[in-house]
DNA sequence: TTTAGCAGTCGGAACGGGCGGGTGCTAAAT
DNA sequence: ATTTAGCACCCGCCCGTTCCGACTGCTAAA
């Protein structure tokens, strides 16, 4: 546990390097900082941090910059018990995307994530609920000109999963509607991930015979929803991590640019938070994947009740404003809530 | 016109300097390359490549690097009518990728940009058709539980548009089965740009009194067929702008992937290459997008006959494989071209 | 018209000194 | 015992210099 006057010298180092990403000297504390003790004070106490892994100096003569630890410990340590409102300017930006009212998912989605890289300066990414949880609204069936047969999983939050089956004998539009209203019928409100197995169970039903066309959307409906490939990850502020320059050389920011292209390892990592009922935060080494280590990772989960939940993460060098960053996160994952529910509903 | 033996430099120059990108002298030329002549003899053609404005010297006693007016020759002066086969690992890469058979267009235009970008080191974007040029294979009616009624439209390729309608008086599902069952009569097949027209019309017959449902239901296609602002747009391989180096400083790369990230001013782009029946290169300054102009675009269009027509492109360094990239996007359009074919029957 | 040879030029790496910010230590002050 | 002031020192950064190598442009001969 760190002296209080420690405490004060380790987050006033971590807010100035945030600030001007250079690494800040004892002079500079003592005199622009309200701690009014002597640089000589503070040089003694950096001393100490440093010993303690809290700060790091490039060489053997210059000023500290946070470590990993150091960030850790500005965030485990973060005094009061709330994190500080998010500035009006951004509040309303968010606000605002909000307001205007979504006609789809991923309409919503994509917004968000724009929304929130530009109010946070960083990578935004968003992960929707994962497809397998969600709730069955209807289910088409389209005749198609080749004759096969198009398959519509229609979800209650808007989204579509698509599918084609190869029926062996040709059926009347009539046919396929009326089959569509039966396998309705069934599988009306389910989960995506049930659905097989409530086919399953109907197809078991005694006064149903085997009938092979039942059979093989049964098969197409198993894949669409194991098909877990297609996890639905939207972006925003990519350039963010090139422009804003806080992140230094092409190497390490075109392996982020790497890792963010790549939605399985992307949904991997956005994961992790779902679980978890609050917000992670993981910093530099803490992170598993080697080209993020140069990163912070902000995740929360969104979403309807304890199911069915996205997530959502920003992703900015460890040199970020984390107070700032942490709010945003929390009242986006808020407002993506609510905007679930009513589009749920 | 230049000499045949200078062109023969200049299209030396060129591949050679794709390769190392670095400036190439007038020895490496005549020693390594397969011109048999004489180091001087290739300076004073140089020096002639360089007042035409071909070449370009960093500094005065350098080597040359080629100007965008040089690729640009280089590329309208193919010897040769055709572009040389795509060499056998990427034929076999990107005919893989489309034997594996789609179930939906938008896995497809995703995959398409990953191979396309995997393929050519560099980015690849991938515009679906216009939506408005879609063919309407079906249009939904949903009931919701909050009382407001989903809207699909569901096109032959696959692609599914949402909406959503506050309709003033509730409908039982058997009412709104029935609208659905009338308007899909009234609009099936048409392009989704001529919906509201069909609705007008069959609307304005005197057996059809006004109804305000179908008014509502009118507004909301208008709306979901106007509202552009969502082309779908596909990229890949946005890492290998960093990765792959030839881009050499984080502004520059930073400016495209800026660009990259807004699917309006790519959607412009992109649409240029709908009328022109043939490939579009736009090599640095030519570009009418300032940060564009560092790179070298290749263009071309596929699809469904002379309408319903997508566009997709590759973006790399103007110091990029041209006849490899142009090769590549080739085979990807054709590829595309039929698969829609397939998906759309 | 092409080639060989040579002087000239320029960029980039390697080197070195001066500058300045910042430390660590010591000794005095509180 | 803790804090402060003072001072010597350290080290990265900047800048000018030099050296080296690569390539050109020119001239004269083939």
């Amino acid at each position: 546990m760190l002296d209080i006057r420690k405490g004060a010298i380790l987050r006033a180092i971590v807010r100035e390097f945030v600030r001007v990403g250079q690494p800040v000297g004892s002079r500079a504390l003592s005199e622009k900082l309200g701690l009014s003790v002597s640089a000589a004070t503070i040089r003694n106490d950096m001393a100490l941090l440093e010993d303690l892994g809290y700060i790091h100096r490039p060489h053997a003569s210059a000023g500290g910059v946070p470590t990993d630890k150091g960030y850790r410990w500005f965030i485990d340590n973060w005094p009061g018990s709330a994190w500080p409102e998010l500035p009006a300017g951004q509040q309303r930006a968010i606000n605002g995307a909000f307001e205007h009212g979504f006609h789809a998912l991923e309409e919503a989605l994509d917004t968000t994530s724009q929304i929130l890289s530009e109010v946070t300066e960083a990578v935004a990414v968003v992960a929707a609920p994962p497809s397998r949880e969600n709730r069955l609204r209807r289910l088409e069936l389209l005749t198609r000109a080749d004759g096969r047969v198009g398959l519509l999983l229609i979800a209650d939050t808007g989204l579509v999963e698509q599918g084609l089956v190869d029926l062996p004998e040709s059926k009347t539009e009539h046919e396929l509607n009326e089959l569509g209203t039966t396998l309705n019928a069934v599988l009306d409100g389910a989960a995506f991930e049930d659905l097989p197995a409530k086919l399953a169970a109907d197809a078991a039903l005694p006064s149903h015979p085997y009938d092979p066309c039942r059979a093989l959307i049964a098969d197409e409906i198993q894949r669409i929803v194991t098909g877990s490939t297609w996890e639905r990850i939207y972006r925003g502020g990519t350039a963010n991590i090139l422009t804003r320059e806080k992140f230094s050389d092409l190497e390490t920011a075109g392996g982020v640019v790497g890792v963010l292209e790549q939605p399985l390892i992307l949904a991997a990592l956005l994961g992790e938070a779902r679980g978890a009922g609050t917000m992670i935060v993981i910093i530099g080494q803490e992170h598993p994947i080697r080209q993020m280590q140069a990163c912070a990772t902000v995740l929360a989960s969104y979403g309807l009740g304890d199911q069915r939940r996205g997530t959502l993460a920003v992703i900015g060098p460890t040199r970020m404003d984390y107070p700032l960053t942490i709010s945003a996160v929390n009242l986006v994952a808020r407002s993506l809530s609510g905007l679930l529910d009513d589009l749920a509903s």
